[in-house]
Order: structure tokens, then sequence, then C-alpha cells
DNA sequence: CTGTTAGCGCATTCAC
DNA sequence: GTGAATGCGCTAACAG
């Protein structure tokens, strides 16, 4: 239609340069004329670049969280099946510093194409990170971000929200005057990212900003050594008889519900986070009474997804992104869908 | 590999026939050994029938509910942009069982491939869908579903749920004792398939199953006359003082949400079904605690997709669908995307 | 700076 | 029954 052959036309389209001003005006106007939209899926027939994709988490569990974002981002590549992206997958000990190190060492050390991260140690991913941005390899943070750092864009949920909309439901369907029970699982020098630190900030603006007066206690849980936790919750409800809800800010709360299914607990309302199995588990047996969920496939697979169009199309990115924030209870989870992407 | 050329792979591959025994068992062995998957985006690309699809749905208003079903069946549209379907809308006044008819009977005119259906009224679409039966083109119903009729499939959230899920909500959150205001909107004759009466039957199965006591109110609320809605509701409100919360099992609660915002009543929680535009603002200033979405692009797109996969691909269909039923908070809403898509 | 051509995976057509 | 040829939209490689 420009009267130009189609090589000048896919120079134009992807800045290749070597085109004359008047053809490119020509082919540009005919471009919007048509309404031109490139077909990604034939584009990637004739593709011949191929990439390697890094991806590093923390070690994989069956039915926990860092599964499905795994899974997110195996439906991307799914998606994008003409392109050739070889993933490197490599995880580490969530409770070993050293094995994180070893691990992003070796991440560093690969010519890679671009990286996505799931982090848990701060200062090693800083360390990481740093490495990439020297060799210009491009990286997105997922689950969680990092001030001053310079992702190519980052997929979490918005944690501080969270948990103030924690504080919002926990306080609306309790009874009035009861104490509320937060829980932290402070795992020395661990501390995934600071989403629970940001989450217990919202809750407590939450409580601040609506002037609400009502006990709060602390639990610090360990996830270290499960077999003590039994008789140090027995221990504690005995000793605290009016308390009216409890919020998990990490994804342990099914372990609490467990044990108010084995000791017949039902008057305390709980509010946890992730759809864990067992916290699934929980929400079903009605012992859970809202799980907030974070759409973690959504974020693997977007993170996949955005990466690729970057790498492949050079498709512009935004660099802040939230995903939603679920609610979900025992009338809604059978219809919940963990397996749903975005076009 | 199979020693045999494409052509005869494609006709194993389409149960066109014409193959013999032996090349079909060799290109079988091969094609599971290669675990073989068609890619469906680049099939398209050669595929040369066209398809005449209809969408038949109450006329859609912007920023409403039916908006979002189209929405999404353009969104599917536009994923599978190399098979040539041809939309043909036809909408009709949800108010006015005449322009229904007129409608529908165009519709059953008309050799379509294939008709999606958004129902109001009952009756009518089922000699509709009697037609279409005759005729053997497949209908596909998204919104809400009739008993004893025989879609491809359908796309509808489990309204009895949503009723249950909002007695739930609403009686955890309200004052204990306080009265609940249950709001339909019956116009006569038309009532939007059975939608309400579904919610309604669940809400009243939640009270009835948790021994629920609490004083229930109706109020019959009108579409057809919204101007005389406010001197009715300061009447309903001057004669009524109990009242803890209020349940819409239409969409229209942002109405009632709009009068407490200029009446600045704020003791009185208020849960709403769909996100229309009025609704999400009453839910965005705090005067409606809960909205329940029911995924209406998710619905189309579904919809769309599967009939397409079906037309084109004969891909089996699962006739029984329920999508997610979402609870959406003031915290939440932001988050929220209505552009999801399933892969 | 520009045009030509081959080929990606697939379905169709036609000749054998 | 079967295979060869063509073309869909797009990119890459190369010749001019």
């Amino acid at each position: 239609m420009a009267g130009v052959s189609p090589g000048t036309v896919d120079r134009i389209l992807h800045n290749r340069g070597n085109v004359s001003e008047s053809a490119r005006t020509a082919v540009e106007e005919v471009l919007k004329k048509v309404n031109y939209k490139p077909n990604i899926h034939i584009s990637g027939l004739s593709l011949k670049r191929k990439y390697k994709v890094v991806i590093t988490t923390p070690t994989v569990t069956e039915g926990e969280y860092w599964e499905s974002i795994h899974s997110g981002i195996l439906h991307a590549l799914e998606e994008y099946e003409n392109i050739r992206v070889k993933l490197l997958v490599h995880t580490y000990n969530e409770f070993d510093i050293n094995s994180c190190r070893e691990v992003y060492d070796k991440i560093a050390s690969i010519n890679a194409d671009g990286v996505i991260i799931g982090l848990t140690f701060k200062e090693e991913t800083k360390r990481l990170t740093k490495k990439l941005e020297e060799k210009e390899i491009p990286y997105i943070f997922v689950d969680s971000t990092i001030e001053n750092s310079s992702p190519l864009t980052f997929f979490t949920s918005d944690h501080y929200r969270c948990g103030y909309l924690m504080a919002r439901l926990i306080t609306s369907i309790i009874p009035k005057g009861s104490d509320i029970v937060m829980s932290e699982a402070v795992r020395i020098g661990t501390q995934r990212a600071n989403t629970s630190t940001l989450r217990k900030k919202g809750f407590n603006d939450y409580l601040v900003e609506h002037n609400i007066k009502n006990t709060v206690l602390k639990i610090s849980y360990t996830a270290m050594e499960p077999e003590k936790n039994d008789a140090w919750m027995a221990d504690f409800f005995q000793k605290q008889h009016n308390i009216g809800g409890m919020v998990f800010f990490n994804s342990r709360g099914g372990v609490l519900a467990d044990y108010f299914a084995r000791n017949s607990i039902t008057n305390i309302r709980l509010i946890g986070v992730d759809l864990t199995a067992s916290n699934v588990n929980g929400l079903r047996d009605g012992y859970i009474d809202f799980l907030i969920g974070q759409e973690p496939e959504h974020q693997g697979f977007l993170a996949m997804k955005t990466l690729i169009e970057y790498l492949v199309y050079k498709k512009p990115v935004k660099v802040h992104n939230h995903v939603q924030l679920d609610i979900l209870t025992r009338e809604t989870i059978d219809y919940y869908s963990q397996f749903i992407y975005m076009s």
C-alpha cells in the first residue's frame, strides 16, 4: 500500500534504521490508516534468536506459595510457545543465607538475557542486582520489591494495603471490645523481604486512623520448631480469654486453624494470607474466616510475559505494578481459580 | 518422521478419512512420541472458513454489567484474530418483552454458526432456544441459565451461593440483633431470569441454617420510576430505626449508597452485587461495605472462546461452568482488574 | 537505503 | 490413498 517492500516495513516496525524519511512517513501513514497490529504469535514463528531466562526463588514446595509463581511462569512460556526461551531454575533454601549466596553467585556468572527474582534475603539480593546492573541484565521482582533498586519492573501485591484490609476485616467481625492477636513468624535474619513488616504497618495504621482501641496482643510463631507449637499455643490460650480474632501476616495461618480444629475452638475469628493447602483447608472447614490471596500465579505469569515482550519486542514496560488482593471465604473458594491470566 | 507427507498427517489430525490404517498408526505413534500439540494461533492462519456468531443481551449501557460481557467477547475475538468470525450484535430492551420477541425472531431467521445469549425473559428465551435446537445451532448462556434447556455450555456465577455469601457477610458485620433489609427490584414480568430469586433463596437458607433470628425487612425498589425513590426511602428510614445492614440482590445498590451520601447516613452496612459505576463509587466512598463481583468480562470471554474452539477445533465442551464470586472492598477495588482472561 | 527470498507451522487444493 | 505445492503474516539474510 505504501509502495515499498515488506523488508522496509519490517525495518520501520522494529526501528532497525536504514530507512529514508520519505519511506518511513509513507509507511507510518498506512500503518495508522489500517490500524495495524502485529500478530505476536506469528511473529514468533520467524524469530530466530534464543533467550536464556533465569528464575530464582526459595525452594518450591508442593501446594505452597512459590509453586504458584513458578506455575504462572510456565504458563506464560506456553503462551509464547514459538519463542525460544530456555528457562534456568535456581532455587535456594530460604532459611539458609549461604545457600542463597551460592545460588546468586552462580546466577551472576550466567550470561542470562533476563532474571526473575523472588527474594527472601534483602541484602544478598542487593548484591546480586548490582552485579546484574553492571552486566546490563534486566531483572524483575515478584512477591516483593526492594526500595532503591532498579528492576525492569516488579509484580507484587500491595502488602501495606493488605495489612490495612486485614485490620478492617478482623475489626468488623469480632465482638466489640475483644482482643486481637497478631502473629508474625520472626525467623531471625531471614525476614522474607519486608512483606510482613509492611502488612503490620498497614494493620496498625488502620487501627490508629479509625481510633480502634481493642487490645492487640502479639505472638511470635516459629516455623523452625513446629513440634513446640502445640504446647506453646495451649499455654497462650489458657492465659488469654478475651481473644476475639487473630491475624496472620505470613502464610502459616493454617497451622493455627489446625490447632483450632483439634481443640474444637470455634469462637475466635481468623484471617490469613495466601492460599496454601493448609490455609485452604482451614478456610473450608470454617476455622479461617477470610484468606487474602495475592495472585502468585498471575505474578509469575506477568513477570515472564513482560520479560519476553521486553526482550523480543522492546515493548515499553510499566515499572510499578500491583496485583489484586483477593478476599476468599469458604463460600467462594470453590470457584476460585488460581489459573487466570491476563492478555 | 513417520515417512508420510504433511497432507496425510493433516488428514489424520482432523479425521478426514482417506488414510490407510498403517499410515494412521505410524503417524499416531510419532504424534505421541513428540507429544504433538497443534498451535491454535497458527492453525488459524490458514483456516479458510468464516463463522457468523450472534450475541444477544439487554441493551448495553456504559459502565454497566452488560457492557463488560460484550467487552469480554471482543477480547476473545482479539485473541483469535486469525479466525474469521463475524459478530452480529442484537440487543433488546430488557423492560419490553416485545422488543425481546422481535429481536429473537430476527435471530432465529439468521443462519448463524453459534449464538451467545444473555437472557432476561425466560419464556421468550425458551422459544428461541427451541428454534435454535431445531436448526442445530449451538447456543451458550451467559449471566444465567435455564433449567431443562440444552445449551452448548453456560458461564454464570452461582447466584444461590452469592446470596448465601451475602447473608454470611452482612450478619457478621452488623450489630447483634439489628434488623436486615433485603431489597429486590421487582420489575413486573421481567425478572432478570431468576438470578435475584436464587440469591434470595441462598440468603434465606443461610439464615435458617445458622439459626439467625434478626428481623428481615423487605423493600421493593423500582427501577422504572427513579424520581420517586428519594421520598420513598426517606419515608422508609423514618419508620425503621433498628436497621443494621442492607443487601441488594440486583446491581442497583449504588442508588442507596448515593442516598446515604446525600443524607449522611453512615451507620448502616451495605452489600451489593456487580461492579457498576455507581456501585463502585459507593464502595470507594465508604457507603457500600462489600461488593460481590461476578466476572462479567470473563463470562463473555469464556463464552466466545469456548464457542470458537468448539466450532473450529471441535474441542469438547464442559457444560456446567461457574465463574468466581469476587469480594471487593474499598481497600481492594483499586487493584481489581476486570480485564483478566483465562488461557 | 531498498527489494527479494526463504521459511517458520499449519490447512487446503489438486494431481496422481 | 497419498504427496507436492501454495499461502497465511512475519522476520532474517542477503543481494543490490
